[in-house]
DNA sequence: TATAAGATTATCT
DNA sequence: GATAATCTTATAT
């Protein structure tokens, strides 16, 4: 309490600009390691460090837009810096930061984050209680942070519910791999990960 | 209308 | 390491 309730919420994480974000996908991707994950919820801000994520590129059989625009992807095709949620295996909501230009079916799927702010939030969004396993996994980290299919769409370059911005702290190594979980042009490196980091989910992550 | 696959996770051996 | 859980979506019939 007390400091939290003195400092102003826009001034703490302004979002990200949109002109900043790379145009293209697997540039963007790397470019996202190291920022920040910003949820507003009624009880609180939850916040983390993104230290993994996925490239879903142009011409690429594995990403949802190859086939053209859907109700489900349509978010995929908005400007870059939109968020594109789905559910996958009728499970896990799944991240998604829309990237390129207007009407190019690509994005970038955040896959892990270090907790930073709201932890105790995400322990009861989560129902465990090791640090760690808050939201290493990009099925995790959604429900950590309580996203759904209610906040398709939504522009993460502004600041509400949901949106991305800068940490100040420094960013480490970047790992590059093949992606995980995908069968389709399953062999181009576009996952990429903080080396240094305990919270990246498979190949790549400390303390296995 | 039917069917198979899927950008996962938790739990078991 | 293997597998069940769980359900939406895309594609075919």
């Amino acid at each position: 309490m007390g400091r939290a309730d003195i400092v102003s919420h826009s001034d703490d994480h302004p979002p990200l600009a949109r002109e900043e974000l790379p145009d293209d996908t697997a540039a963007l991707a790397r470019y996202l390691i190291g920022k920040l994950v910003v949820r507003d919820l009624p009880e609180g801000r939850v916040s983390g460090r993104i230290v993994e994520t996925e490239a879903y590129v142009v011409g690429d059989a594995a990403g949802h837009g190859f086939r053209g625009m859907t109700p489900r992807n349509r978010s995929l095709f908005l400007e870059r810096g939109h968020a594109y949620v789905y559910l996958a295996y009728g499970i896990s909501f799944m991240l998604n930061v829309s990237s390129d230009t207007q009407g190019t079916g690509t994005g970038v799927l955040i896959r892990a984050l270090e907790p930073l702010e709201g932890i105790a939030i995400m322990r009861l969004n989560r129902g465990v209680e090791r640090l760690r396993d808050l939201a290493r996994g990009p099925g995790r980290l959604a429900a950590a942070l309580r996203i759904d299919r209610s906040l398709d769409g939504l522009d993460l370059c502004r600041e509400g519910p949901l949106w991305l911005a800068r940490d100040g702290t420094e960013t480490g190594a970047i790992g590059q791999s093949i992606r995980i979980g995908i069968s389709k042009d399953a062999e181009r490196l576009l996952r990429f990960y903080l080396k240094a980091s305990p919270f990246v989910s498979g190949p790549g992550s400390l303390n296995r």
